[in-house]
DNA sequence: TCACCCCTTGTAATCGATTACATGTTCTCC
DNA sequence: GGAGAACATGTAATCGATTACAAGGGGTGA
């Protein structure tokens, strides 16, 4: 392209896209923001303004007059948790596609104080909030609710229980009721858990229906065989050393997360029992790694993406008063049957 | 609909800070920006209708009259890649600590175009812009530059060549040279690479470092032997197949990243070649799993908190003006030696 | 005591867009 | 032909903070 005059011009402003269109700043502005409202010719003339000026909104400026930020905050608990960087990615993906942003905060190794939370979402910084960290008090979030009574919330993931907001979440009763089931099929009798954290609804929801769906089969699931983690590697490992010590032991193991299960059978591996021979393990997720870890890992598909994409809509719905309701939408899981998990041995 | 009389009271602004504590807005202003201005007791008093208030700045109208968001726009090729979002978090973190908030783009399968990049960093959105993404070509970017002059950009983990700006990276070409030199003292004589995505730095970085130090070895290295792909398990995958097809094959291979290894690894495992008995495989980046999988991977450690902890301070200082010029940061790499190398076959 | 400076504070302009209201024009239908 | 609707456009107020400039008061040195 051609050099215009190197001036230190400042950015093109409406009232320069008005001037060379020879219209009015307002007829500029319903032309960018409400075209119908604008004649056929005016409104090729101020485009054609636009293209030569080379104009773009001054954001902040139609923020503060427009008293939103066209920004969608996301709370996530740990970034650098790929099952999170996915969900993530679809929430991007359609924010972008509706001319939202993306506004990310890792709320770290302690759940968000209240008034943490009332600075990130403080005035004017986004329309709307999507969290994905269900370890926030229950009473930490009714008081954010009160001091920003203006501001929507989506629950992704995680959530918060007793609190009345949209909430798109995988189906994880099912999925563990599909996992308990299969291992049933397979002559498996005896069952263990670990947990995620104790604090987290997901962990809470799907020991729960670990246990009901055992118990409803009649399987044998003891107190001890529920161990304690927090959906980490580490916490598989640590799962595995107590299993070592078991005098009886179960012979298949439900994980609360795929990392669990990793960390669960690199462990039983090193203590020498054979993963699916003396024991079954399955998992929860379906992460990326999970088809080329050896043994392959039996597990529950959610689709994230599908749920970054839901939050975002359910989002929008409720920024554009389409939607008033706190409806729970529950997405679909399958259980991939691959080879951690195998025949109960005898 | 029901039009309750919610609230009536609509969020405080510095005019009722100001009524309350018995000055002028201008004094609340200073208090919250540069407090060294005002008297102790006029700054109790205004802090004190601060707190009775519970005001909070409004970010667009801050925004709007000093020309800045205090926002960093990060751009990532690939927000469900584990590797990215860590370094996310780091960046995540010191934004916060000062205050910054940090906004996250995918740009998901097709690199940029200038246009988008134009109309993501628009006029207001972001003060910085830290680049994840290689991919970029350098004309693209030239255009953008130009068009935003007063845009500061940060690289970090990939950069684009011939752009002057601070880039913040791993030792790549360390890192490669650690493999190899490793590889070779385990006795490999002959090797293979599975490259990243041709087009991206990374992966000629590292690919370019792997043939000049087997060169300089004297190893043995073919054309053939040299696997393009993408980064990406199945990318592992595939170089499997090819491996399995040819007649001579390298004793030791370095993969551009984890990921490729993994495929790498299950494909020869699947075929019946065992690692590290058969042949040896490295990987690059020593992402969480390479512990847990099965080997355990060799690889190179690269520190992603640590790059997005310098990249953010890096972008805050080109802002503040306290740098100009386009440092390059390197952060060291180390070797962690695991179960996936061992000593050739003969 | 005066002149000058420094410290503290207030007044009012300003950032750049959106939009309520006013105005003018054209069209419709009786 | 005229009342009134429907449309197109312009004028100017407005969003809520920051900050240039002005001004008052107290201290200091000659």
């Amino acid at each position: 392209m051609e050099e215009k005059p190197k001036s230190p011009r400042t950015a093109p402003k409406v009232v320069d896209v008005a001037r060379i269109a020879g219209v009015s700043t307002a007829t500029v502005s319903r032309v960018l923001n409400d075209p119908d409202k604008v004649s056929q010719t005016t409104r090729d003339a101020v485009l054609a303004a636009v293209k030569e000026t080379g104009y773009r909104v001054n954001r902040a400026a139609r923020n503060l007059r427009t008293n939103s930020s066209r920004a969608i905050l996301a709370l996530v608990p740990n970034l650098s948790n790929p099952f999170f960087s996915n969900i993530l990615s679809g929430l991007e993906r359609e924010l972008n596609a509706q001319d939202y942003s993306l506004l990310v905060t890792d709320s770290g190794d302690a759940p968000l104080t209240s008034d943490q939370m009332d600075r990130l979402i403080s005035a004017g910084q986004a329309d709307g909030l999507i969290v994905l960290d269900g370890s926030i008090s229950q009473a930490d979030f009714a008081r954010v609710q009160a001091n920003n009574p203006s501001c929507p919330v989506v629950f992704a993931c995680e959530w918060v229980e007793d609190v009345k907001c949209p909430s798109v979440r995988a189906d994880n009763l099912g999925g563990v009721q599909k996992l308990v089931d299969h291992l049933w099929e397979n002559g498996h009798r005896r069952f263990g858990h670990v947990m995620g954290p104790a604090s987290n609804v997901l962990a809470q929801v799907r020991r729960d229906a670990f246990q009901s769906r055992v118990q409803e089969l009649g399987g044998d699931m003891r107190e001890e065989w529920t161990i304690p983690g927090d959906f980490s590697i580490d916490a598989g490992r640590a799962a595995a050393e107590r299993v070592g010590a078991m005098t009886e032991a179960p012979t298949a193991w439900i994980c609360a997360s795929d990392q669990i299960a990793f960390g669960l059978i690199a462990g039983l591996t090193r203590a020498g029992i054979n993963v699916p021979n003396d024991v079954s393990v399955a998992g929860f997720d379906n992460i990326e790694m999970t088809e080329v870890f050896n043994p392959p890992l039996t597990t529950i598909h959610q689709s994230r993406n599908q749920m970054g994409h839901s939050a975002a809509r359910a989002i929008l719905e409720l920024i554009r008063g389409q939607k008033n309701d706190a409806e729970i939408y529950i997405l679909p899981v399958h259980l991939v049957d691959r080879d951690s998990t195998g025949p109960a041995p005898r």
